[in-house]
Formats: C-alpha cells, structure tokens, sequence
DNA sequence: ACTTTAAGTCAGTGTTGTTGACATTCCAAG
DNA sequence: CTTGGAATGTCAACAACACTGACTTAAAGT
C-alpha cells in the first residue's frame, strides 16, 4: 500500500489520508493560484514591452549581482540561445550591464543598471504585495507550511539552487 | 507603513513581521517549485506531440464533463482562437468528443473518450504523485496552510471558479 | 425580421522556446 | 610556442502557442 510509514512523524502529522479528489484540488490550486502570482507583474511588464523571460532575467542578476550567463542559464533552465535573446534586448535598453570578466574573459558578468534595479523594484514590489496579502491572510503556521509543500514540489537540483540563494538572513 | 493592522487576527497569528526578503524567497519557492510541478506531465505530453494547453482543456473536461466551449474560455483564461487550436487537434485525434447541445443547439458539450481519459490519467497521476510525496513529506499542518496560502494568492474570480469546483467530496 | 449569442475560422503578430553554426577565449599536451 | 579541444557566449532560422481583429455560420431571443 505504499503508505506504511507516513513520513518520520516530524510535525505531528498521523498518518495522511490522502483522496485523489483532496491532491487533485491541490493541483487545481497551484494552476490558479501561480496564475494570480504572475498576472501584476504581466501587467507592468506589458507597459515596457518585456514578458516574463524578463523578468526572471532581472530578477535573478539583482538577486545575484556579477552572475555569469551559465549561471544564469542553471538557474533559469532554458537553453543559452533563448536566454541571450532577453539578455541582449535588457542590455539595448540599458537596464543590464555586461561586463567582460577580468580572471577569465569568456565570461560576461552581469549587473543591473540604476534604471534595471527601478524595474525590478517595481516589479518585485507588485509581486511581493501580493504575497504580503496572502501571508496575512493565511496566517503564521500557514506559511511555514506553504512554503514546505513548495520546497518537497521541487525537483532535487532546482532545490538545491533555491536553498544555495538561501544563505542570507532568511535561514529559518 | 501600510502595516498599522496584520489582518484580523483570524486564525492565531500575532502580527506577522515579514521581511522583503522572505516575501522574496517566497516568490522563488512559487517558481522553483511550479517548475516541478509541470516537470512530469511535460514529458509525458511530448511522447504524444501535445502541450501545457492540451494538458489543461483535458483536465478540465475531465473534471467537468459535458462543460461547453464559453465555460472552458472562463477557466482557462486564454482566447478563444487559442483554445480552438489545442480543442481541434484533441477531437481530430480522438481523445475528445463535441456533441451538439439538445436544448441549445449553438453549444458543444465537450467529454473526453476512452483514449482522452487513459490520456487524463497518466497525468494525473504523474502530478498526483509528486503531489502526494510533496504533501507527505511536508506533513498534515503544512498541506492546509500551503492550500490557505495559495487560494489567498488567486485572483478572486479565480477563487471563484476553484470554490465552484470544490462542491464535491472536499469542502473541508 | 432583427439582434444577440455560441462557436469556429482566417490572417497577422509577438514572445519564448528550440537546434545549428560560429567566434572568442582559455588551457593543457605536444 | 603552437595547436587542438573545451568552455563561454553570439547570431540566424524555425516551431509552438499565445494574442488581436475581422469574419462566417447557426441558433436563440425578442
């Protein structure tokens, strides 16, 4: 039956019924509800001709400024070629800066410009408003739980680069 | 500051001190962890030459038998040009059946046939399956807040449209 | 009869992904 | 030092899928 041991009895979780019907709601929830996630800044986006290749760009070289392109490329899990286009489009417009790398000149390190990191904020402030709501909404415990479905959704290696990014204040 | 009231005090959170970053690795969580989710049905579309959009218009139609073409639109929040693509190849390969509506004759009633629901299946249980590892291993208490958490997040009407489809078994 | 609604179609465009070919740079073997 | 392979990034062409806009057909509703 597969379901002999329930997990290590970590929280204080029993055994975990779990229907079809109740994962199958789960499923529907993350369809809309990553819908919802991404329709502010879809919106602003739209403003500046850019779409959500974009934004990912901008988000992960602010998060990560200096970044090189196969770094990039690990993170966002597309192939060079697509990520170049975005890449070359932002730098046109002056919101990215590439550098070539001073140790090993093949690289082109990556960083926002004074009119990238306004995007970003821009951006990124949309989407954390709504994440503020729905935190607010949900509660404390709920978070915490959120985000623990979230991580154990993860494939092992987009994990492993999402806890990698973890290594600031978070930690808890 | 905008954060004079943390909500109403509705389950048993205090106040909530959400930092930007944590809003921020809460953002990452949802992409990371949205990657995964479609990881396992993607591969299992391309075996059949078929998408994301046929993937959704499948499990809706599954999940809501009989469900006509303007209804669908409504769910899947795409046009009308673009649904009639995926529906198109989906009927001309057999998987979904349109039946002219009896009382009005304007409307497709759309079912999916025996190859369209051993289809359904296999993706469904794909996802279910990361679904119910995920849940498992993030425990009983972490499955209701990340519901809480995601349905906060869903634009209303998409809330809506999920509370409809919850009427069945769940509701709890 | 006239209008509205449901569905489907045709044509054009844009974003984002793909593969293939190519230039540059580094590094290590000869 | 030279040469050849590996790594990094770029350019060009193509496919999938979404969008807008204009139109047709059929059936309701009034």
């Amino acid at each position: 039956m597969a379901d002999g041991k329930a997990g290590g009895t970590k929280g204080g979780q029993a055994l975990l019924f779990l229907t079809d019907e109740q994962l199958r709601k789960g499923i529907e929830a993350m369809f809309f509800a990553y819908r919802g996630f991404t329709a502010d800044p879809d919106r602003i986006l739209e403003k500046y001709g850019y779409g959500r290749a974009h934004h990912r760009a901008i988000h992960f070289i602010s998060r990560a400024p200096g970044t090189n392109v196969n770094n990039l490329l690990g993170i966002l899990g597309v192939t060079k070629q697509s990520l170049n286009r975005v890449l070359r489009a932002l730098i046109e417009d002056g919101l990215v800066e590439s550098r070539v790398g001073v140790q090993d000149k093949r690289e082109r390190h990556l960083y926002l410009s004074d009119s990238g990191r306004a995007l970003e904020a821009e951006l990124s402030e949309a989407q954390r408003a709504r994440m503020r709501v729905a935190y607010r909404e949900a509660g404390h415990e709920a978070v915490a739980g959120f985000r623990r479905v979230l991580e154990a959704m993860m494939d092992p290696d987009q994990a492993a680069y999402f806890n990698a990014m973890a290594t600031k204040e978070d930690k808890g």
